[in-house]
DNA sequence: GCCAACGTTGGC
DNA sequence: GCCAACGTTGGC
């Protein structure tokens, strides 16, 4: 099982949004960039733990918790021209974006925002705070997801309840 | 709203 | 394959 950081921007698709969705579920389409959409379709795997990110907002923090629980499929908005994320160069016989399901998982008691990351010396190697990193879509290590658990103020025993909990109902 | 840092596009 | 132009991301 692995941890990865998806970023969204709460005025499109907040945390809350994912909370409210039916069964708290939601397609993340819109993806349109080779890297991100490579981890969703070659590395991602049901069960995976997600740190759903708030970008783009007065306070960027990583808010809570979500859970990968499906495999990766096309992204129906490519085909619809309607979309803004519609792509002419794309096609039903071979779609060129991909997404994963994620499904909420718990709530953060303190959010864990970006300047706190910034400001810990045992983050400094995620790729968030790497200058010039626009990934929206980024792996992070075991330790990492661990310390940031611990700065939201929630234990791993805690999360990892809810997380049997969550994998259990998918 | 600004703007630096990227990624993508398309002419050549 | 190069690279200028353009569009986007996202912190501030």
């Amino acid at each position: 099982m692995k941890y990865w950081l998806m970023k969204s921007e709460p005025n499109s698709f907040s945390f809350e949004d994912l909370k409210n969705a039916v069964n708290q579920t939601t397609p993340w389409d819109g993806v349109r960039n080779y890297q991100a959409r490579n981890f969703m379709k070659n590395d991602m795997e049901i069960g995976d733990i997600v740190l759903f990110y708030h970008s783009n907002c007065p306070t960027p923090a990583v808010v809570g918790l979500g859970m990968i629980v499906s495999e990766a499929y096309p992204d129906f908005t490519q085909f619809d021209e309607k979309s803004k994320y519609y792509d002419p160069k794309s096609s039903k016989d071979k779609p060129r974006w991909f997404l994963v399901d994620v499904k909420y998982l718990m709530d953060f008691p303190k959010p864990v925002t970006l300047s706190s990351i910034k400001e810990n010396d045992k983050l400094s190697e995620m790729l968030l705070v790497k200058k010039g990193m626009r990934l929206s879509i980024q792996p992070v290590q075991d330790f990492e997801f661990e310390e940031i658990v611990m700065m939201a103020g929630l234990s791993l025993d805690k999360v990892f309840e809810e997380y049997d909990k969550v994998k259990k109902s998918i």
